[in-house]
DNA sequence: GCAAGGTC
């Protein structure tokens, strides 16, 4: 076996010059070389995006590639030998990509003008699929290199949609050659282990999971374009913005992701509006001992009656003599946090750096594409037991910054990760691949906050020792809580998050004092406040709206479509259309800013992947629902324009 | 002029 590999590595290297002469010389070798090549195999490598096939080409080329230029200018084509055990043969590879989707699905050109059709019409008419403009120079490229290729080996990403865009690339390369043999490669970082496993564990690619994102997307153009054209027609609001739309209502848009986001910020927004704020009243007791203060606790923390307050205190204020009853002293954790997904890292962006979810993804997909990182789009939250923490740990010992602590997590006998239990099934939670030391801006921002979480992840719960001092004045108790940290360990190196001593005086039980200060007091309940980014996207993650790459687009497209606005203190706003679109639905009886037919379709999704349900089924089911919607908010129209109008003026 | 999902 390794004589043969060895023999067959000869055989490339002279094809390899025999190529470069039959470039230089043209037919002069022409026989020669034809006689060699036969002995390879040609194999195309396509992969989602031009980093990928890059450093997947740098990988398994071991640095002897060659770049083409292919005719579009973000995909590159790069060139390597490497034996590939699935086709037992040591392969000329040529690797290269798309740029996302290939292909796109519209209406057919009878209905694409608003106005050339009654919008019901979308849920039936035909659907076409077509390269876009955008996209024919890597078509061109994809058709011209399979010609004299016999394999087709698949890199796009490992999620739902990588798989569709394996099918796009497979359908447009299988155009101009029908019996091409097809290998789909699986990788969830871009590092030499995980790149060469995927080359020695190639499979077919999931038709059924390809399948699904079909589905998805043939019913987010249908229903969004009906109703999108019904509601901007319909409404007839005027452009506030000068450009230079020739058209010139505002597009009110609907989506089956936007429409759900919008419904959140409404549904706060509601909350605090129809919020009453109720007065309650509470005790305080103030004492000084060994010279620190302390602000002793009411057990029964407020009352919302008054006179039963006044009774109280009254009561209290007969013996005003406080006796402590009870002493408890116990162990007391803060957990270190979970292994990192990606709503996690959104919401850690958004809320400790302040740096956007969109933004933020955009800084970690670089941080992946130049092999800083893992796939940030994850919803694993737990490690798999085979990957090497230590390594990863030990990696980042080179910084001055948090080196030491990753050698004191070593030395302390390696990583112990605090797994959750949430797992794609895909991708490991987002870590550090190796260290960076070479970045700057947000993307270091970016990477530190995850290669801090990782290693914060990694080492031991803080611990603290806490006391609770009970006392009881006649009748009435009240507590009193001191902390001490024992141990910091991660916290030495998450420093987004605070854990303080609390310091009280000694106490002993049966002890008697008269506290400095009895008192009631009167206050009231507050409503909930406006949501900030980091809790809509929270909200988002637990629907299942949009995906982990989305969620910052939906809430910009509700603020450009003039939904919602951003308040100075970074909450979330509804303005008049906002509340009168979702109030509208409301009104009519269809919860279509509610979360749940979204919810319905995903799961629906996953059972054509598991291959319970039918892609055909589904797409009936839910086109079904949807129209049955559309027809009733027709008849209804009247009401729903006015009541949205209503709104707007208000 | 529409969606949501990829990516530059």
């Amino acid at each position: 076996m390794l004589g043969k590999f060895i023999q067959t590595r000869n055989i490339g290297v002279r094809i390899f010059l025999n190529w470069q002469e039959k470039q230089s010389f043209g037919n002069f070798t022409c026989l020669h070389v034809k006689r060699k090549l036969s002995d390879m195999v040609n194999v195309l490598n396509v992969a989602e995006k031009n980093s990928v096939a890059k450093n997947v080409a740098q990988i398994l080329g071991r640095g002897a590639i060659q770049t083409r230029e292919t005719g579009s200018v973000y995909n590159k084509l790069y060139e390597f030998r490497v034996y590939v055990p699935s086709l037992q043969n040591q392969c000329l590879m040529k690797m290269t990509s798309v740029s996302g989707h290939l292909l796109s699905f519209d209406f057919g050109p009878e209905h694409r003008k608003w106005t050339s059709c009654n919008p019901q019409e979308l849920f039936s008419s035909p659907i076409v699929r077509f390269v876009p403009e955008t996209g024919m120079k890597i078509k061109k490229c994809l058709q011209r290199e399979i010609r004299n290729c016999s394999v087709l080996i698949i890199w796009t990403d490992c999620d739902r949609e990588g798989e569709n865009i394996g099918f796009e690339i497979i359908d447009v390369c299988r155009e101009v050659k029908p019996n091409l043999k097809i290998l789909r490669a699986h990788f969830s970082e871009i590092t030499g282990p995980a790149i060469n496993r995927a080359l020695n564990t190639l499979t077919e690619p999931n038709k059924k999971v390809s399948d699904a994102v079909d589905v998805r997307q043939k019913l987010d153009l249908r229903i969004g374009a009906a109703f999108t054209r019904f509601l901007t027609m319909g409404l007839q609001v005027p452009n506030n913005n000068n450009n230079n739309s020739d058209k010139n209502n505002q597009i009110i848009s609907y989506g089956s992701c936007q429409f759900p986001t919008l419904g959140f910020v409404v549904e706060r927004w509601k909350q605090r509006e129809e919020f009453v704020p109720q007065p309650f009243w509470y005790i305080t007791v103030e004492s000084v001992k060994d010279g620190i203060s302390c602000s002793w606790n009411w057990k029964r923390q407020r009352l919302f009656d008054e006179r039963s307050c006044i009774a109280i205190l009254s009561k209290i204020s007969e013996h005003p003599t406080a006796k402590v009853t009870k002493i408890n002293s116990k162990q007391k954790s803060k957990y270190r946090p979970y292994a990192m997904d990606t709503v996690t890292f959104e919401r850690l962006a958004s809320s400790k750096l302040r740096i956007n979810a969109k933004r933020a993804m955009m800084c970690a997909e670089k941080l992946y594409t130049s092999g800083y990182i893992s796939y940030p789009r994850t919803e694993t939250n737990k490690f798999p037991p085979e990957i090497k923490l230590n390594d990863l740990v030990t990696a980042q010992q080179s910084s001055s910054e948090w080196g030491q602590f990753a050698n004191r997590i070593i030395q302390n006998g390696g990583a112990t990760p605090r797994n959750g239990n949430k797992s794609d099934q895909a991708h490991p939670p987002i870590h550090p691949t190796k260290y960076a030391s070479n970045l700057n801006g947000d993307e270091k921002k970016i990477y530190e906050l995850i290669v801090r979480h990782f290693l914060a992840c990694c080492d031991k719960d803080a611990q603290g020792f806490e006391v609770t001092v009970q006392i009881e004045i006649n009748e009435e108790i009240f507590t009193l809580k001191g902390l001490q940290i024992k141990e910091r360990n991660y916290l030495e190196v998450y420093i987004y998050e605070k854990w303080y001593d609390k310091e009280i005086p000694q106490f002993v039980e049966n002890e008697m004092f008269v506290p400095n200060d009895i008192d009631m007091k009167k206050s009231e309940t507050t409503a909930p406040e406006l949501l900030t980014e980091a809790q809509l996207i929270a909200l988002m993650e637990k629907h299942g709206i949009g995906t982990d790459a989305t969620h910052a687009d939906h809430i910009e497209k509700i603020k450009e479509r003039g939904y919602i606005m951003v308040t100075p203190t970074r909450h979330l706003m509804p303005k008049g259309l906002g509340i009168g679109l979702v109030e509208a639905y409301d009104d009519i009886g269809f919860e279509m800013s509610k979360p749940y037919l979204r919810a319905a379709l995903e799961k629906d999704l996953v059972q054509i992947c598991e291959g319970t349900k039918t892609p055909e089924h589904v797409l009936k089911t839910h086109i079904n629902e949807y129209e049955k919607v559309y027809k009733e908010s027709h008849k209804q129209k009247n009401r729903l324009f006015e009541l949205v109008r209503t709104k707007i003026n208000s």
